[in-house]
DNA sequence: ATTGAAATTTTGATAACTCAAAATGTGACT
DNA sequence: AGTCACATTTTGAGTTATCAAAATTTCAAT
């Protein structure tokens, strides 16, 4: 089997990506969202998911929407494992900043060898995390994805600990940085306002901060150890 | 002006390589040289040539060859600066071997943003030259290459330091590895036979090597200081 | 000058990926 | 059932980079 281009590897990514925010393993992604996360027109989509379907990658219904198949999800697991290694090395090794690293794992994911991979796994002490808090799947493309509360969901006057961060736009990941709400901060949901739409948060040992409901619900936590 | 693929840089490249190569700066490189160094079949290296020429990069004349224009150059340098600096980076902080990282560096200096590459820069000290010896272009693309004495032409029995090594393949790297033969070690090239065609050398406080006169003349030497 | 070998260019096709816009299907709401 | 809005698919075309093989040019040797 030739070795998937870029581009085949980013619809894979995409996929998965999209099935994992619709909550449901076997739900079908629309070609509409897939499209639009690839930030192509539709009909390209459909294209090219037709041809990830013949290489045995994907089922596509048409109309319905695509699915990863089993070799589907393992190639885009391996994807998002060279990518998340990545993100970690680039904030860990080179000091990069959380919020510029995804554009550039992006593009250096593609580019990276199994072997700078598992030197670059070996080298972070085989994570189980990237920076965002995202799991990273090992080199058989098997993954945990453990299941967080968020600051929605959470309990009140409870400490916790920001897990992880579903979102990875930067000007998002800068404001969460300058208000030290990083994974691993230890912190506390003092208050939900329903009407006011917001969350009261306080970083252990930091001072309050107001997050929008929408904002709150990409913030997964976990119970203080 | 558009970011030029990573086949336009590959070309610039390649072009570049062959003229440093040739001596001559201004010296033509044949389409059959440039082809047979890209593996690609000469027309296909035609019909590129011909749109580079169109964009300025190179100049073109036909059925004598290409030369690097000012901007094609600059290009070039940047992209040289991406890869030596990725490859020193490679060596020095993932810790890959000498031997390995060109393949490597290949990829990823078409992903690495300027960022990426100033980051590595800084932290690498702004180093002048990657592991094989080769100068690195600073970030306006110009490049100091000092003029180096090889094996075939240095003093005999003078104490010289290995500086720089012009071939890079990976066989070539391991066997000089394992010889101890690696830029900044101390050497003296104790004989040279002509009839037998190889030279002795003998590296400080190692045993004697013999190397043919071909791979010698790809090894360079500056005086110890 | 002529010729012949070698290099180079041209021509015609192909593969991968994309878009614009027309055609078609789907599902919700009368 | 009928219709309308919307999503999806199809069609036709364009871009970039490539190859195979035919046509052409160059240059050195007669």
């Amino acid at each position: 089997m030739a070795l998937p281009s870029s581009t085949v590897e980013n619809y894979l990514k995409a996929i998965y990506q999209a099935q994992a925010a619709q909550g449901g393993e076997h739900r079908l992604v629309p070609m509409g969202r897939l499209a639009g996360a690839l930030g192509v027109v539709p009909g390209t989509a459909t294209t090219m998911v037709k041809t990830l379907a013949e290489s045995g990658l994907v089922d596509y219904e048409p109309y319905a929407g695509v699915r990863l198949t089993a070799a589907g999800e393992k190639l885009a697991a391996l994807v998002l494992r060279r990518h998340r290694l990545m993100e970690l090395f680039l904030v860990q090794v080179v000091g990069m900043s959380w919020a510029e690293v995804h554009d550039e794992a992006e593009r250096l994911e593609h580019a990276a060898s199994d072997r700078l991979i598992e030197r670059i796994d070996a080298m972070l002490g085989r994570p189980a995390s990237d920076p965002h808090g995202d799991p990273i799947p090992d080199s058989t493309g098997s993954m945990v994805t453990p299941e967080y509360q968020t600051l929605l969901t959470c309990p009140l006057g409870r400490p916790v600990v920001l897990t992880r961060v579903t979102d990875q736009d930067a000007a998002f990941l800068r404001f969460l940085e300058s208000s030290g709400l990083k994974p691993g901060q230890a912190i506390e949901v003092e208050a939900r306002n329903a009407a006011a739409d917001h969350v009261v948060v306080r970083g252990k040992g930091q001072r309050r901060i107001m997050i929008g409901m929408r904002a709150a619900a990409k913030l997964q936590v976990a119970p203080a150890a």
